[in-house]
DNA sequence: AATTAATCTACTAAATCGATAGATTTAATA
DNA sequence: TATTAAATCTATCGATTTAGTAGATTAATT
């Protein structure tokens, strides 16, 4: 399960993707807009930031915006930022490998096989998918939905 | 990530499957052999007893072994009575649904598609994949292993 | 009756999750 | 240059989950 935390991060992230704009956006706006507690954004907000996701402008006029399109922004990329591996051994992660614990010979283990399939699954969907799709299908959702209910 | 306990819980079914019988299995030799904590391990075999997965024996002669085939045991039950959902988010369970906490609504969500995606193919394969596979699989890899140390 | 083995009850230490408080630094502007 | 606004840094915290343990109890053999 995906933690709150990479949750908030997503919704923050579509929120600024919204914005599409280089105008800063203040955190205690994102926060009031996407009801995520401000002081829990503000470290999920630096982390995106340290990523290179996220921009940042201290002071007056201050706040964030995105520093990558939103285009190459991949849900993959922001959930492992938060979350850490999306494999569910560490022995199939791309990006934070390590030997299983348990695991006394990874080259005959007969689990791996099959986690390294669900892992390649999941990682081509979601390093496929990016913020800005995910931004654009749901501006589209909610457009069909306005007109359903104005139908009835 | 899996749990330690759902790991253990596979290896200790791996063990049980290996057996093929109905000759009751001790904890003890279990926890030996698969180098699982023994209190621990006992906790996880009441759970997969309770599930129907494994039948127990009490008193002397006792222990535990298959209620099931291990043809009929897929990897994703077994993940699932340990762990809880497979899914991201819980609006795309299939076992456990529940909506999401943080989600005004699921119809209009741009994410939900995406989730969806997720869980079923990892679902198709952890669904799909048995005990029984896993456990041949291993002696296969272990046979060839074998194989190629003799000819070094 | 003695022994054996699972089961039940009840803890516990450590790590992670989901936050919060308050001081500090940086930048804009009046 | 003083003021103000904003992110950033330090530091802590309660609740929950994870991983495990101890010891008494119950059930089945022999």
């Amino acid at each position: 399960m995906l933690s709150k935390k990479a949750k908030y991060a997503i919704k923050a992230l579509e929120y600024l993707a919204q914005k599409d704009s280089k105008i800063p956006v203040l955190i205690s706006e994102i926060a009031k807009e996407q009801t995520i507690p401000k002081k829990f954004l503000e470290v999920i907000l630096l982390e995106l930031r340290k990523d290179g996701i996220l921009r940042s402008k201290i002071g007056k006029n201050g706040g964030y915006f995105l520093q990558l399109s939103s285009k190459e922004i991949q849900l993959g990329r922001i959930i492992r930022l938060m979350d850490g591996p999306i494999a569910l051994v560490p022995c199939v992660s791309s990006k934070y490998y390590a030997p299983c614990a348990e695991c006394k010979d990874e080259a005959t283990c007969g689990l791996h096989h099959v986690m390294a399939k669900v892992r390649e699954a999941t990682g081509n969907i979601l390093d496929n998918v990016t913020l800005d799709e995910i931004v654009k299908r749901e501006q589209l959702l909610l457009k069909t939905a306005r007109k359903n209910s104005k139908k009835t």
